[in-house]
DNA sequence: CACTATTTGTCCGTATGTATG
DNA sequence: TCATACATACGGACAAATAGT
């Protein structure tokens, strides 16, 4: 039959096995061993504040004792409770002796998504309705990852623009753009941090063609957390786009992080018929990014 | 020119005007106080090795001083030496007594993209390719999250099932899908951990027409990371979607989790002439899933 | 009213790691 | 190299509030 490894599951009433059976020796749950050296606590902290804001334990509220982290993140009571404390102390919870730890809060209803409306990564409207700070600007030698992406030969020089882009104010995405050097050399600095680099390229006579692009998720470094006001070791959405010109070349390797409670990717599919089965196609018009007003912090 | 700054301080009022040309290496870091908890030696560590890759010290190789560290960072000059020999420690760099340290490190070849052609999240081309353990199958009121999306009544019965994708025996993707309860009792537990939920739908009569998804971040709880023989804490991919069939009735909600470095999500773009202005569009047949061989780790 | 189990609050001591001077 | 300070993390122990039997 079908085995049922419920661990932290949500309070729901029936369909209750009390205690099946499998009771997990796991006590092994790695944590943070990946490089970051974020405190136990705080790395705990971060995992429930996400829980709470995705709604998990939205019934009655009710999170784990302190002994149930204990024994499922293979950390002391004291650890445990420290991170129940840190999000207390933020107002997210409120803790009461012998009565739990409970979420005392609440989601604005809707997490209100204030559409951009537009193509994917509309970069221009963006530029125009956002501010960035430049924080790096300097010419250097290619690395082997920037050289294969851009299609020049290790060594070659490159131009390397780190920005951080602020939308109402807030800190919104974190940029590093990488541009052959006699591409870059066309624009200043300050006008990089006035203008999009796209709108810059296409001002030097590059005319924009096509797009490719990898989504995926990566860890905040204290450095780029610091730039997005973010917590160190917290989740952010990574793109990646090498951009061509119309012949085919590369004209911008550029790598950005999205806090993702401040911007998400959204697109809308159609169900076609394909030619040996049925397939998603990506809908044109539909494809587009979103701002979420951020609740808080 | 502007400098080489690639640290920021906190959110510290006023002061926009970096100076130009100015000697000062604006760079001490805000910290060493409360706020971060990421040990100085290794944000010092990261900032280097991150330069490294970049190729800062190509050329020769060399790195700055333990003595250039401590102005620059504004540490003391044993915290500077730690953030060295940790480098060092990896590999990355050689220190020598009275010459210095010096890059010794080469990029390891570039991670290798072995695609899946196909559609985007061509569900069931991956169905078929792959396996599929159930975790959890279980009939609960809907909650608001689901009642939302399914655009149902909050509390009316929806299934619920939890399945972990496997690709070549490795944990792939951790699934959780919720169906309208009339829908769900159309098919049993045993047939959705062999076969893909859309097909399912699709052999009961559903008319799969379109769907909308959310491409976003999040943190590993412990249950998910055991699940995805990941670390708790760490990145994961994350998509939620809503499928609808042909009379725009949601049919189906599910969330994704995916490993970063097992799963990314790619996509190509075209510059098209909109409007008012070039936009991007996206290309149909280029949209499509690429797993990644783990390359390390 | 005990009695018990939970759960949180508080305290102790100890060990290790971090950072400065 | 040493002394000092502070933060992190552990284990143990006890007390206090709450709920259920």
């Amino acid at each position: 039959m079908v085995q049922i490894a419920s661990i932290q599951r949500a309070p729901e009433m029936g369909s209750e096995t009390p205690h099946a059976g499998s009771n997990e020796p796991q006590s092994s749950i790695q944590l943070g061993s990946q490089g970051l050296k974020t405190p136990l606590y705080h790395q705990i902290y971060l995992i429930l504040k996400e829980q709470i804001k995705d709604g998990v334990y939205g019934a009655d509220g009710r999170l784990p004792s302190e002994q149930d982290l204990t024994e499922r993140f293979g950390v002391s009571r004291i650890t445990a409770k420290r991170a129940m404390d840190e999000l207390a102390s933020e107002g997210l919870v409120v803790r009461e002796r012998a009565r739990g730890t409970r979420v005392i809060y609440q989601p604005p209803s809707a997490p209100i998504a204030s559409s951009i409306e537009g193509m994917l990564e509309n970069l221009i409207a963006m530029g125009l309705e956002t501010t960035a700070k430049l924080l790096d600007f300097v010419y250097l030698p290619a690395s082997d990852t920037v050289a294969e992406a851009l299609e020049i030969e290790s060594g070659a020089e490159v131009q390397r623009a780190v920005r951080v882009r602020y939308l109402d104010g807030v800190p919104f995405s974190h940029l590093t753009t990488y541009v052959p050097s006699a591409l870059g050399r066309q624009f200043t600095a300050e006008e990089l941090s006035s203008f999009p680099l796209l709108s810059l390229l296409e001002r030097c006579g590059v005319d924009v063609g096509s797009a490719s692009q990898t989504i995926t998720a990566t860890l905040a470094d204290h450095v780029v957390a610091q730039c997005l006001d973010a917590d160190a070791g917290s989740a952010l959405m990574k793109i990646s786009r090498v951009v061509r010109d119309q012949t085919g070349t590369p004209v911008e390797f550029i790598t950005a992080l999205y806090r993702p409670d401040r911007y998400q990717y959204r697109m809308s599919l159609s169900r076609v018929q394909g030619e040996t089965a049925k397939r998603w196609s990506a809908d044109d018009n539909a494809a587009r990014t979103d701002t979420l007003k951020a609740a808080q912090t």
